[in-house]
RNA sequence: GCCGGUGUAGCUCAGUGGUAGAGCAACGCUUUUGUAAAGCGUGGGUCGAGGGUUCAAAUCCUUUCACCGGCUCCA
């Protein structure tokens, strides 16, 4: 049923380009495959299209649909093929690349395209409604910087028209909970251009959420063992020439100078350089190992500005990251006991998962540090941990870093989509890059084996996703602003102050707000997103009570204050709610 | 970096060559309020920035910056 939607998908590709061509003649043709939820066309126009254009392309797909054309495929010696697609230099370039003295083509009604299927047998099987263009994008011919931009349009296409508006849907939701948007009016980070791009400005409320999630990761790594160290943000380039990341990553590396020596350093754009000096530091014992630290240090990476995007990526971040140096034989036990702690996180933030087995690229070796007797090594040892403890995981060619496999966990949040958050990478080539040793239990010399992994990725990073997860609607141990007490008249201030000071003393972030009427109040709270609001007034006075309205469920009527105090405690105890 | 788009008050937006506007927010006064917006009033903008065309530019041209949708990249 999947092969259903693909050709279907593929078909409507046809179909568009078979309009476009039909509006603007001169067009010339990519390729249009069906992917994820839809289709692409990647077309050459002789004039730029804009997104107002696309209702007119649709309206005359429609039309063509309409006309139940058929697909029909059929077999061409290339000489012919040649001649049929003169005038579409792109189509001239695949039908040379192609193997074979044939080429097949597929026609519907008018238009020709080179073509290897599969389709639908005719325009009947798409129903009305069904499909919809969406956007109008740039993408490299062949995907390569190198060669020219074509213009490709995006379209969504669905076997029924329900498939189609209840994605409308997610994608109208999506929207909402743009963490850009949410970061704004919840007034969690912000942004300046005098700053520079890419560099958030976190609010009190933002960094108080950050923390939290900081918190959280380094609780979880050093129940297993990892210590919290601290390396410098500028290091000589010599670091970087030692650890390879010199040569693979330069130009993305902001380079600072010294006005005296004029030497130059560099903004380092990650920690495992640094970590081993730290490791090299002392004469090792195969008794110390592993050695395990954790760095949260900022980094920066010179990302070009197109990428650039909200917290999802930025010039300047953290990373809940860390190291372990340890033997062959720990490497097993190592992994196991990050990947529980990374279960743990997930189980927390509520979030489902699956594990990608990142591997090298053997057809380009030149991207990779090391040879490949040490690849195929490592990668089966990770293999052998996936296997061994019954978790499931998909292979993923050319995910690699550059020193090595790792293991890639990739989230779906509550919209379902999915993030690249968690990763643990094997490293048998930096250590040997600096030289590190240990000495082992007959007194020789032996290489470490470095494992680099991070148990959210970056928490700046996590947190844009989290806000989009919980659509700003924080848990309570993670919310900036936990509790608002709100009295009704200004005689009810003094004891709304009391109870915001017994919530304060027990470190339960608390506002009291005095102005403004009591339905303005709740108002301003909900949308804020503050998980509980305290009512007080003469009722609750009378009996040492709050009034407890819990976000987004309305009131859940009077409490004792300690017995509010008790249950707010325990759920930010358990990172419950 | 590349292709396309956008940029007007703190926010959301209107304003197509002729004296910069609305709603919300802010501030002030009145109101002291029982579960999602009290009433009245006030202030606020070299229209992203530079250059040009014009008697006259938010509006037309140009350069540049930032952001958005993608592409490429992502240690």
């Amino acid at each position: 049923m999947s092969d259903n939607i693909d050709k279907l998908r593929h078909s409507l590709a046809h179909v568009m380009a078979a309009a476009v061509l039909e509006m603007f003649p001169k067009t010339k043709l990519g390729m249009g495959p069906a992917v994820e939820n839809g289709f692409y066309y990647d077309l050459q126009l002789s004039k730029p299209l804009e997104e107002k254009d696309l209702p007119e392309i649709e309206k005359k797909m429609k039309e063509l649909v309409a006309q139940s054309l058929k697909f029909e495929k059929k077999n061409i010696n290339k000489r012919v093929a040649k001649k049929l697609f003169a005038v579409q230099p792109y189509k001239l370039e695949l039908i040379k690349e192609l193997p074979g003295d044939t080429v097949s083509i597929y026609s519907t009604g008018e238009f020709v395209d080179l073509c290897k299927g599969p389709h639908i047998k005719s325009t009947k099987e798409i129903l009305p409604n069904t499909f919809k263009l969406t956007k109008v994008a740039g993408a490299y011919w062949k995907g390569s910087e190198k060669n020219k931009m074509l213009t490709r349009i995006y379209g969504l296409a669905f076997e029924t028209e329900k498939e189609l508006t209840d994605h409308l849907a997610i994608l109208a939701e999506a929207e909402k909970r743009d963490h850009r948007k949410l970061g704004e009016s919840l007034d969690l980070f912000t942004f300046s251009e005098l700053v520079g791009p890419g560099l958030p400005l976190y609010t009190f409320k933002g960094t108080t959420v950050l923390n939290e999630i900081k918190n959280y990761s380094n609780q979880l790594q050093n129940a297993i063992g990892y210590q919290e160290v601290q390396t410098p943000s500028m290091n000589r380039a010599e670091l970087f020439k030692v650890s390879g990341h010199y040569d693979k990553y330069k130009d993305d590396m902001f380079r600072v100078c010294s006005h005296y020596t004029k030497e130059d350093y560099y903004l380092k754009p990650m920690n495992c350089p640094q970590h081993t000096q730290i490791f090299a530091s002392k004469q090792r014992s195969y008794k110390d190992l592993p050695i395990r630290m954790a760095d949260f240090s900022q980094l920066h990476r010179d990302e070009k500005t197109g990428e650039l995007s909200g917290l999802t990526r930025l010039r300047g971040f953290r990373q809940d990251d860390g190291h372990a140096f340890c033997r062959e034989d720990q490497i097993k036990d190592e992994f196991k006991s990050v990947l529980s702690a990374v279960e743990k996180a997930m189980k927390t933030y509520g979030m489902n998962y699956k594990i990608r087995l990142s591997l090298w690229d053997p057809k380009q070796p030149e991207k990779y540090l090391g040879d490949a007797k040490v690849w195929k090594k490592s990668q089966q040892l990770l293999e052998e941990i996936l296997v061994e403890n019954k978790i499931e995981y998909v292979k993923a060619v050319g995910e690699a870093a550059i020193y090595g496999p790792k293991m890639d966990l990739i989230s779906k949040d509550s919209l379902g989509r999915e993030w690249q958050i968690s990763t643990i990478q094997l490293d048998f080539i930096m250590p040997e890059r600096f030289k590190l040793s240990y000495i082992d239990e007959t007194g020789t010399q032996k290489t470490p084996v470095m494992i680099h992994r991070a148990l959210v990725g970056s928490p700046e990073r996590f947190f844009g996703i989290l806000i989009e997860h919980y659509a700003g609607a924080f848990p309570v141990w993670m919310a900036p602003i936990q509790a608002v007490v709100l009295p009704i008249g200004e005689k009810h201030i003094d004891y709304a102050r009391s109870v915001r000071n017994s919530l304060r003393e027990i470190n339960i972030r608390t506002e009291m707000w005095k102005d403004d009427t009591l339905g303005k109040k709740i108002r301003s709270a909900e949308m804020q997103k503050i998980p509980y609001l305290l009512i007080v007034g003469d009722r609750e006075i009378e009996a040492k009570t709050v009034g407890v309205r819990a976000r987004g469920k309305g009131d859940l009527g009077a409490m004792k204050t300690d017995e509010f105090i008790g249950k707010i405690k325990e759920e930010i105890a358990n990172k419950t709610n």
